[in-house]
DNA sequence: GTGGTCTAGACCACC
DNA sequence: GTGGTCTAGACCACG
């Protein structure tokens, strides 16, 4: 689990932790059902606070990221809960970044080129890990 | 200028404000060179802080999008500066939303025709403006 | 808002209060609207953390009983969110209820005038307080 | 003797073997007198630590549910005390559940149904148990 | 050894 | 003034 947090940076640290998982997993670094560091560890790590971690794990939890297993830690969620609200948010997110795109003049194409970009690099991680998480003898 | 503000959002008024100005723009809303009202103006129409009002027009000052006449008040920006280090924070952004919206159920298609929605509503608004870049001078 | 902690109870603290409050919401004692004592007074008052109460709050706000606007404090919401998935949760614990209410001799009627005279003390204050809560000149 | 533990749910184990015993009893699956597998045998079955098990069973003999026999091992009791401090609790208990009830608008009769409902499954497993309610020695 | 809770006290962003 | 964040260190329930 290599994260980076920025002490300089406005966001809270337990959202950029919060952040960096979410990347991993969508990545595919962090594998579905993959256990993760203790809150302790991750903390010692990370130079921070047990109680900092300890919040990222529970939002991350809350929205279904990860599951905590009674007797072992934390682990990354097998699947994931489906859009919900999530997509009035989404939608409210990319309004915002288009219109600042268009502004600084980014065309359609440019802009199209990244999205999907950023897709097949982030987007995938996790349904991809599921068939191929198998040993591949 | 209609703007709404959530009170209970927990995005900052400042940013809120902000954040619907830019849209604005970028909608075509606001045109380039299109004078805003006053700080105490739209303090006053919106209920708020003058000095919240005040925070916001200074950033997306800052960020060039509106400039600051001492005689004729605030007014949309007529160009609007280049992409500069607005790429990495768009990258960034971007990435974090692919990868929530992969593990979401999002799939490629969906996801690419929603940023395309978005950007023909609200990353084109300047376009006009973009021919006219010369100096503002 | 009178509240009383039990440092006994193996209910954590913070659960505690969220109970209380809500009961008191039910109750009507709290109307919505209404604003809440600050963090700091309520811990105070209480002779806890700040954080403990920050933490009931945050959950009452998460599950929809609270609105925090962002210039003044915490205030009971003005209405409530539906179900969802509230009824699977009721449907448990009545179920839990009712055997551990019949093993120990309780009849249905006895049960039934029970939960009547809870629903009818604690059950209504919000929607009864919604209709009359203009000045009774 | 069929019993499902969540190991995501934030219920403990323990407790939560504790009570679906109890509704096993409540449903009349298990009935006065009869036998309830041991141990080592139920924590096998579940696949969680003899510990888990052993906290339930005393958990359950302690509330008067369950006897244990130095040679017939763990059974159902024969007859279940009386309410005692019990009816304390159920109050205590119903009281937050028509609080929340009426908030997210379950109205009264809604309520009552439910409760009936579960009353008439799980309520009434122990109810010839009670005719013979002599002592048990 | 795990996460959960709580404390006392600090600093900061927002308004 | 508000709530939000973070720290360092403690204790406890659970398994």
């Amino acid at each position: 689990m290599i994260v980076q947090l920025n002490l300089q940076c406005d966001v809270p640290l337990y959202l950029q932790l919060r952040n960096q998982i979410v990347l991993q997993i969508g990545e595919g670094l962090a594998q579905p059902g993959e256990r993760l560091p203790t809150v302790r560890e991750l903390a010692a790590q990370l130079g921070v606070n047990a109680m900092t971690v300890n919040k990222a794990y529970a939002l991350l939890k809350q929205e279904g990221y990860l599951v905590q297993d009674r007797r072992a830690g934390t682990a990354v969620a097998k699947h994931f809960p489906p859009a919900a609200d999530f997509t009035a948010k989404l939608e409210r997110d990319l309004s915002l970044l288009t219109a600042e795109s268009g502004l600084r003049g980014i065309d359609e194409e440019t802009f199209l080129a990244l999205c999907r970009k950023q897709y097949r690099r982030f987007g995938t991680g996790a349904r991809t890990a599921k068939e191929g998480s198998g040993c591949s003898l």
